[in-house]
DNA sequence: ATGCCCGAGAACCTCGGA
């Protein structure tokens, strides 16, 4: 099975790509970030005539994740267990396995935190310790579990342009890989690196500048998969083409693939 | 250079993104 990690900034600007890309990958979880749309705004439809199945959780202007599945999810969860958030940045479900087995899929847009001396950054710590909590409880109740999405963070300088230029600052400061590390302490496996030890790709590039031009990127959109998926994962990729469409999302599809 | 570009929403500018 094929799963894939999405942030489209704005769903209202990019459905025509999202489209396009699930036509041709067919995956069978697809984990949007920044739908940036309340839930009434929603292209189900579209997605519908697809053969995709929407869950889905919006608020206007900002934020807004969705899991599009190829079957329906059950169990869906919409907030960060123990916080209190108006932000959309979580949303969980159960996936059927074609062995009767239960695969739980969590996508989280993790706040961006702006700059370490910012609240927003006293934010991003405190939903990220939530996040690490949920996750654990989440992986003890679920042997099969897949964790993706825009974490804002950048895993190592291996994922950085320019390590020297982003030293220090947010998405490579040592506090916030240390959160991410803590996180995966508990049985997650950043399933891009398994597949590509020393390969130097990113997800998302600045608009501003040379930005992809010149691929000044990042990588911040990960999937995570627990120890038992991890044993059944196939391949891991980073899918460029849609960084190369017109009007296109500053982020592309991370994209993982399990014997399962 | 707290700049560059983009999207949303409300007005032709501000906020947030990363």
């Amino acid at each position: 099975m094929k799963i894939a990690s999405w942030n489209v900034n704005s769903l209202r600007v990019r459905v025509e790509h999202v489209s396009d890309w699930l036509e041709t990958n067919k995956p069978d979880l697809l984990c949007l970030q920044e739908l940036k749309m309340v839930d009434a705004d929603f292209p189900e439809d579209v997605f519908k005539q697809l053969g995709y199945h929407s869950a889905y959780t919006g608020q206007k202007t900002y934020n807004g994740v969705a899991i599009l599945s190829n079957k329906p999810l059950t169990n869906v969860v919409t907030d960060l267990p123990n916080f209190e958030d108006p932000m959309r940045r979580y949303i969980a479900g159960d996936y059927p396995l074609d062995s009767g087995e239960t695969l739980r899929i969590v996508n989280v847009y993790v706040p961006n935190g702006q700059a370490l001396d910012s609240d927003k950054f006293v934010y991003k710590r405190a939903w990220f310790a939530k996040l690490q909590n949920a996750m654990q409880d989440t992986l003890s109740q679920n042997p099969n579990t897949v964790l993706v999405g825009d974490f804002n963070i950048t895993p190592s300088d291996l994922d950085v342009h320019d390590p020297k230029k982003w030293a220090g600052s947010i998405h490579c400061s040592d506090i916030e890989r240390l959160m991410l590390q803590k996180l995966m302490a508990s049985g997650l496996y950043d399933t891009y690196r398994n597949f590509n030890k020393d390969g130097e790709q990113f997800s998302w590039w600045d608009y501003r500048g040379a930005g992809y031009r010149a691929n000044e990127g990042l990588r911040i959109d990960l999937v995570l998969s627990s120890s038992a998926m991890l044993d059944r994962a196939t391949a891991s990729s980073i899918d460029e083409s849609p960084r190369k469409l017109e009007r296109p999302s500053d982020h592309t599809p991370a994209i993982a693939e399990f014997d399962c």
